[in-house]
DNA sequence: CCAACGATTCGCT
DNA sequence: GCGAATCGTTGGC
């Protein structure tokens, strides 16, 4: 079997985030399908990485496959996969498929996962994993073996700089993205 | 040192 | 559709 961390050793963001739809992700026996993503590579504004390594930023520039997890707007969290050093993607929406009783009991909300700071509450994700591999103990990453799945894409949301990207990437036919596309 | 700003969400109008 | 919540990071002086 081939590792995950191997799969997307070297991989950019862009690619990794198209390649990152379709996957699995559990987390302490709770998860489900990435459906919505969004890809930050270093050269790119609107990225943590933009101005260099930073203490909060420091995963991204960490192993490839590892998490990179921080606070959004003092009050959520919000969980990237690294890929090469400097980028990451943004897990923005799952399907749930694992915990469910125990996701309902931690989002007082019905919409579990379908948001960046909704799915990492719904994951009982902290602050203290930021920097974990996805192939630690608790957490789990499966990339989907089947072909590559109708995607949408369009501009990333909730920033202000680099806004013409089109590096968000959604599942074509699901409900349960964080947002419509354009 | 201080002011401004978020890769957001929720509740109310 | 709009504003509050909430606090670490960032950038300017």
């Amino acid at each position: 079997m081939i590792r995950f961390h191997n799969q997307i050793l070297g991989m950019g963001a862009v690619e990794l985030a198209r390649r990152l739809i379709g996957a699995d992700l559990v987390v302490r026996g709770v998860g489900g399908t990435i459906i919505e993503t969004e890809a930050y590579t270093q050269h790119d504004p609107a990225s943590h990485s933009f101005s260099g390594p930073t203490k909060r930023n420091a995963s991204m520039f960490g192993p490839p496959g590892h998490a990179y997890i921080y606070r959004s707007y003092g009050i959520h969290l919000c969980l990237n996969v690294v890929g090469r050093a400097g980028e990451a993607v943004l897990l923005r929406a799952l399907t749930p498929h694992t915990g469910l009783e125990l996701m309902k009991t931690r989002r007082r909300n019905p919409l579990l996962c379908s948001g960046p700071g909704r799915l990492t509450e719904a994951l009982g994700i902290r602050l203290e994993d930021d920097g974990t591999g996805f192939e630690t103990s608790g957490f789990s990453l499966t990339l989907s073996t089947e072909a590559m799945p109708e995607l949408k894409t369009g501009p990333r949301i909730g920033i202000s700089k680099a806004q013409h990207l089109p590096w968000r990437f959604g599942l074509a036919g699901v409900t349960g993205l964080s947002r419509p596309f354009p």
